[in-house]
DNA sequence: GTTATTCGTCTATACAAATAGACAATTACC
DNA sequence: GGTAATTGTCTATTTGTATAGACGAATAAC
């Protein structure tokens, strides 16, 4: 569905930055797929009555990003696409990306033990205090950082969770080895938020950008929380789809 | 949690918009409740870097959208919070609304007829051609327009539609008066885009604003979908939450 | 080879945003 | 009443954004 826009004069976001983020969202809602070529630069400024430069500012910016790519005399076509990132009770990162065609890869950025406040002691089921792994990670496709998560697991239960971790790149083999034979979502929620600093770091984001802020939790079997996430996605590089498992 | 950020100077998103959006951020995420005092201009200037009149800037352009409040010599408050809207499988706005100590309203905005074209038709899992109502409606609250909803269900199950629900506000009398006594939320997709200007004019917000688009199906007992819903949503008015029921 | 199209580069000007400084007005506290 | 804190208002300057125009370079089509 093609985004019929106008620009906001005077709402504290630049001309080109608007832009930049219409060409984005018409990526993404697959008005241009991977190698499809966008309007002109003629085009998109008669479009939006702007000057052509202003529109050469924000495909040079998508052009910096990886987004777009320009070819003199041709045209300007689409470099990379956004990954839908369905949140359903069972999510796995890997096969979500491989089903869209993308490579999946990431890595165990931080382990640490920690002891449970108030929020994650709640979200957990477990006593304040009680000895926790916090686990950090960050989830790449196709060279490109898109999502980077923090969890809390009770350390008591899943005693040697980084080796683990580390050596597997996967939750699902930390919680089989610790017993926990499947896990499923149990709740989400979601907002939006300015990006930390050490976040824009590793997601390659400029600060000051807008993420989306996923907190879940996971239950055993047994319906017991096992782990609470707090992710954080490059909202440009991801699309969040919600399904109601019967 | 307080969002610890720094702003990005550069990427088009003048400074004073970065720091509106920090201050709703932190609104949002409950740093700052309603009523409470947020930092005065020389704290929020100094923790940015910026000049008092940046902050002036940003204060300025929340308190023209009713979410702070500026008294002179006293400081700022906070003068109203986002709704917390959950996505289950059983939605109802004036119950979530009023749970939240606001007062929900609301109107039928558009009624018409409309024959299902391919998505629409897919998602009602009827044929293409189908005749169907196209109900627009719009909810508020606490005087504040916080929610479109463009909602398609077929003509021939649901007669009288626009009539029964611009005497009742309300799709469970409609569903009800048409033998559905029960519906259902079957699925859900979260993306951003671009806000529509004719929704802009609805929700009372710039043009070219971000706004949360939530698509979902409604199924009845026997679990045919009934109702295909579009809403548009002002980002920074509702807050997502979503809870896997069962 | 010529023409048309599209992106790339350069110079120049106007307006918005950001900064700086100062002082006024209001509120709160002693 | 005096002082301190905080928002409100005014003037001024610099930087960033947006616009305008022109021409060059590369590609595509005839």
């Amino acid at each position: 569905m093609t985004q019929q826009v106008k620009i906001d004069r005077g709402a504290g976001i630049s001309l080109w930055r608007q832009i930049a983020e219409w060409l984005k969202a018409e990526i993404a809602s697959g008005t241009y797929a991977k190698d499809a070529r966008v309007p002109t630069e003629a085009e998109i400024a008669a479009r939006f009555d702007v000057n052509r430069h202003t529109v050469r500012r924000a495909i040079a910016a998508l052009t910096n990003d990886g987004i777009l790519r320009a070819d003199q005399g041709r045209g300007t076509y689409v470099a990379s696409t956004p990954l839908a990132y369905p949140i359903s009770r069972r999510t796995r990162f890997s096969e979500i990306v491989s089903a869209q065609d993308k490579t999946p890869t990431g890595k165990m950025t931080a382990a640490a033990e920690e002891e449970a406040d108030a929020l994650i002691a709640t979200q957990l089921g477990v006593n304040i205090g009680t000895p926790l792994w916090r686990i950090g990670t960050l989830r790449v496709v196709d060279g490109f950082p898109v999502l980077v998560s923090t969890s809390w697991l009770e350390k008591a239960r899943f005693g040697n969770l980084p080796e683990i971790y580390d050596a597997s790149n996967s939750f699902t083999e930390c919680m089989k080895q610790a017993g926990v034979t499947d896990y499923t979502r149990k709740s989400t929620k979601v907002t939006a938020e300015l990006i930390e600093p050490s976040d824009a770091i590793q997601l390659g984001l400029g600060e000051g950008q807008p993420v989306l802020v996923v907190e879940s939790v996971n239950v055993g079997p047994d319906g017991q929380p096992v782990q609470y996430t707090r992710s954080r996605m490059a909202a440009d590089r991801i699309q969040l789809v919600i399904e109601n498992d019967g």
